[in-house]
DNA sequence: CTCACTCATGGCAAAGCTGCGACAGAATGT
DNA sequence: ACATTCTGTCGCAGCTTTGCCATGAGTGAG
């Protein structure tokens, strides 16, 4: 199954020209001359993939509007902006808009094939969830999975078992709120409640053993625990 | 907890330059003038991103060398190259090499800022598994199931679990009026009626903590509430 | 304009949740 | 067998949240 990536540029020699070297390349390939029935097509199927021209015929800066729509529909499709104009704050704003790239069309066509190869690299080596990887790293915590060993801020952190997959359980997904079932699931035990505060209450204390200040397990009223990621 | 930058560079100014910029924007930064130190303190810990500077010294395409010997302790660290070349056969080659981004040293800071926190966003998008189900927006509202965070206008709102899953069921139609017992069923409990209209109090009186002109909950007399949608 | 009804507000007490210390049984190592 | 560590619970104190009431303001039909 090759990875399938949408063009949206108005220029038909433009677009037939990216699509031919796309498809050279082994990618499916989809073509969209405006805006519009780009969009449409993308509310039904995403593709892997979208190259915008930011100046699409009439519809100057479409290619703006259309990744900010994007963006709602999607927070991890991968965008890469490729215009004429060669403008330093364009780029600035096409990046903060969430695109992955900005390039402009003198750009080679093997640059460009490198570099989409690149954004497919990137998120091919972030899809799979530590296969391989038995490194977890979240800031300054370091979690082996092979050793069952924790470092914070580079030093040891001596977590028993349970506590070692509770932090992980934890910090696997920085920010997001685990229930206290969850965590119970993460310690492959049933539990009392309290016996969950209890951990967390034996985790925090050990942390805080090495770094005073140390606050990344983030109690939320009512809903659970929560592992503060980097920001 | 800020994202910590490394960079390698053998030019003290042009190091400290950026640097700077990198500090401005509330990262870490380390700082490297050759391959040797660089590489030493890699193996001890990895820094969030790491940038090259190709050419080091007499130590020719040593930047090179370091992306290649990188990428065998880690698979997903980011690598962005900063050369003074502006080759694009050199391009390719370093996207090859399995760097992130490959960028000339004429590139202004905001911009380099840019590319830099479009990275960063990447990696944070891809770290959460399907944000797209779990993520509620309605203009200036957003709702993160996960995470259980409320952003209003891009700041946090800090509500309690009872008046996030009102929120929830308000803002998930907007424009629809929610009786009482609606309302009800989403906090999961049977109440008195005064006891919503206290909730949409305080939900109020959260946001307008933040946003002084926040009217987005209408009330609706004898029937309910109803979120306005944006416009 | 009046009246009945609904809604907003401040306050308060009950209920619920969390953190902490302590303790006993289980598991582990010596 | 004994000491040590790990786990699961309990009770309590302190805090947050939640539910409800009294009161006054707002609303709409007649």
């Amino acid at each position: 199954m090759s990875k399938r990536i949408a063009i949206v540029e108005d220029e038909a020699a433009i677009r037939e020209n990216y699509a031919a070297g796309f498809r050279r390349e082994g990618y499916a390939v989809d073509m969209y001359a405006a805006r519009k029935p780009a969009l449409e097509a993308f509310e039904a199927r995403l593709p892997d993939l979208v190259v915008i021209d930011i100046n699409l015929q009439d519809d100057i800066e479409g290619g703006f509007e259309l990744c900010r729509r994007l963006r709602q529909i999607s927070e991890d499709l991968p965008i890469i902006f490729l215009t004429a104009r060669d403008s330093e704050f364009d780029a600035v704003s096409g990046l903060r808009l969430g695109a992955d790239d900005y390039l402009t069309k003198d750009i080679s066509l093997p640059h460009l094939m490198a570099r989409v190869a690149a954004l497919f690299r990137r998120l091919d080596a972030m899809q799979r969830p530590d296969s391989g990887q038995s490194l977890v790293r979240r800031g300054d915590l370091e979690l082996d999975l092979d050793r069952m060993t924790v470092r914070w801020q580079d030093q040891s952190v001596g977590l028993t078992l349970t506590e070692f997959w509770m932090v992980h359980a934890l910090a696997r997904y920085p920010g997001h709120v685990k229930n206290r079932q969850q965590l119970m699931d993460a310690a492959q035990a049933v539990l009392d409640d309290n016996t969950i505060t209890s951990h967390v209450k034996r985790i925090r204390r050990k942390f805080v053993e090495i770094d005073h200040s140390f606050d990344a397990i983030e109690t939320v009223y009512g809903m659970g625990y929560r592992w503060l990621g980097s920001q």
